[in-house]
RNA sequence: GGCCCCAUCAUCUAAUGGUUAGGAUUCAUGGUUUUCAUCCAUGCCAUAGGAGUUCAAAUCUCCUUGGGGUCACCA
């Protein structure tokens, strides 16, 4: 069983999307479930609407699960792990307040030291801990060995006690923190494989000495994705406009060529164009790159033209804002000097608007147009253009640019044989 | 600062220890196109630095430098 496990607290940005996409491949590869979990137990920064909204984004991109599971609904279970974990003396309640962790943390921080838990209440004798009517969190004692783990695109990691540290399991509230709940939900859920950014590497030691801790005894293996960075070489913020699918979206970038952008970076796949579908034939998990991978927009733009392309005709048809395929013909023939949708709908808008007729070739424009609305339907471009010099006596540029703006709304641009059998069947709409 | 990870053109990357260090994107130039764009061709641009191992190092080892991630009662 696979898992993408986002929690509802921001939008889905780039990152988030591309752990999504290698989990629906490796399981479709594996032929293992994949669930979605919700990670919703911070009740504070959960935003209402936004596991919806995530689902939706995984269904645009054709991201298929089995389930979708909110963290929320588990924590009485993970209430009764911890129990279980301070039956055996490997968790113990902590009442250090909050403000002594902050002193403690301060202090670490002028002697220039990692902050780790200064075990002040890991041995408290049995009367302390009873008589005690302080608020209290429950820790998980540090593990006594090293652990280690053979991350699949990372290779082996090894973490010392020291770096795992005895960390908060239950809140003061006794609501479970991420990472105990994390581990125990991979316990329950029977994960075997867990994909997810480079950012959760420290995490992976501290949720296995959790899982050692209640004797489970699977071992879960792990891939860890280098993170994405922006142009300047930093992780990219929700700032950065591009890190958020919403705004790529919108910018006219199909979802087809996002994904296949997220698969090619830091990889080495056998094609650079591709979609979703045929990834699933050749991904390999292995040939991921160790070191992270600039965000660049250009490669993306290129990717959007492929893809434009090799859409059909009533769907980029739709996508501009039409239903008609003599439209996607139209479009297709600007894709090339167009990076996105919202490029190419902006190449189409002008053909439904009024021409200029006070400019350079007005006079010509307003000839055009009259006969046009007069003429009976004409097939043929030559024909077409025979018919148009027989009946007005224009000649040369002030023939070819007045029927071309009447045409295409534009004083150069593709080859007038070319787009007219494409709008032959508009010319009165456009004349009138 | 501690811990972990990484290092080939501007970007994504290729190269069983032996190549002229290859491709794609971007950029520039030229050609085709009665126009713009396309298209085609060409060009620019890289093994971070220093030691070592070896007949031979982008490739193996070490050091330096640089970059990134992470260090919550967030996820």
């Amino acid at each position: 069983m696979l898992r993408f496990a986002p929690s509802p607290t921001g939008d889905m940005h780039i990152g988030n999307l591309r752990v999504a996409l290698f989990n629906f491949i490796m399981s479709k590869q594996l032929n293992e479930e994949l669930i979605i979990r919700i990670e919703d137990t911070d009740k504070e920064r959960n935003i209402e609407g936004k596991d919806k909204e995530i689902l939706d984004v995984l269904n645009l991109f054709n991201i298929e699960y089995s389930q979708v599971i909110h963290q929320s609904s588990h924590v009485k279970f993970h209430r009764n792990f911890a129990i279980a974990l301070m039956h055996d003396k490997k968790a113990f309640n902590c009442f250090c307040s909050t403000e002594q962790l902050e002193m403690d943390k301060k202090e670490a921080k002028e002697k220039k030291i990692a902050y780790r838990y200064l075990g002040r209440c890991e041995n408290l004798p049995a009367d302390q801990v009873i008589d005690n009517m302080a608020p209290f969190t429950v820790r998980l004692k540090k593990p006594l060995k090293s652990v280690s783990f053979t991350d699949k695109v990372k290779g082996k990691l090894t973490f010392e006690p020291n770096d795992i540290d005895s960390i908060i399991i239950l809140r003061q509230d006794k609501n479970p923190t991420y990472n105990f709940a994390c581990a125990c939900d991979d316990i329950l859920n029977d994960i075997s494989l867990v994909i997810r950014g480079e950012d959760h590497v420290s995490n992976t030691p501290k949720q296995i000495a959790i899982r050692d801790a209640l004797k489970y005894e699977k071992k879960i293996e792990y891939a860890h994705l280098p993170i994405i960075l922006d142009t300047n070489g930093q992780k990219m913020s929700k700032r950065d406009n591009a890190s958020s699918i919403k705004w790529l979206l919108s910018e006219g970038f199909l979802p087809e060529a996002i994904s296949n952008y997220l698969i090619l970076i830091g990889n080495k796949p056998p094609v650079e164009v591709f979609t979703l579908k045929e990834a699933l034939e050749w991904f390999d998990l292995s040939k991921i790159s160790k070191s992270p991978a600039k965000f660049d927009i250009d490669k993306l733009r290129f990717l959007n033209r492929e893809h434009m392309k090799r859409l059909d005709n009533k769907e980029l048809s739709r996508y501009v804002g039409f239903a008609d395929d003599e439209i996607g013909a139209l479009a297709k023939i600007y894709i090339d000097e167009c990076n996105t949708l919202n490029d190419l709908r902006e190449k189409i808008k002008p053909y439904f608007e009024p021409r200029d007729e006070d400019g350079e070739f007005g006079e010509g424009v307003k000839i055009i147009k009259k006969l046009i609305l007069k003429s009976d339907h004409i097939q043929d471009f030559n024909d077409f253009k025979e018919h148009v010099i027989n009946e007005t006596g224009l000649e040369g540029k002030n023939f070819l640019k007045p029927l071309r703006i009447v045409l295409t709304n534009s004083q150069d641009g593709p080859e007038l044989a070319i787009v007219y059998p494409l709008i032959k069947n508009f010319l009165k709409e456009i004349a009138s």
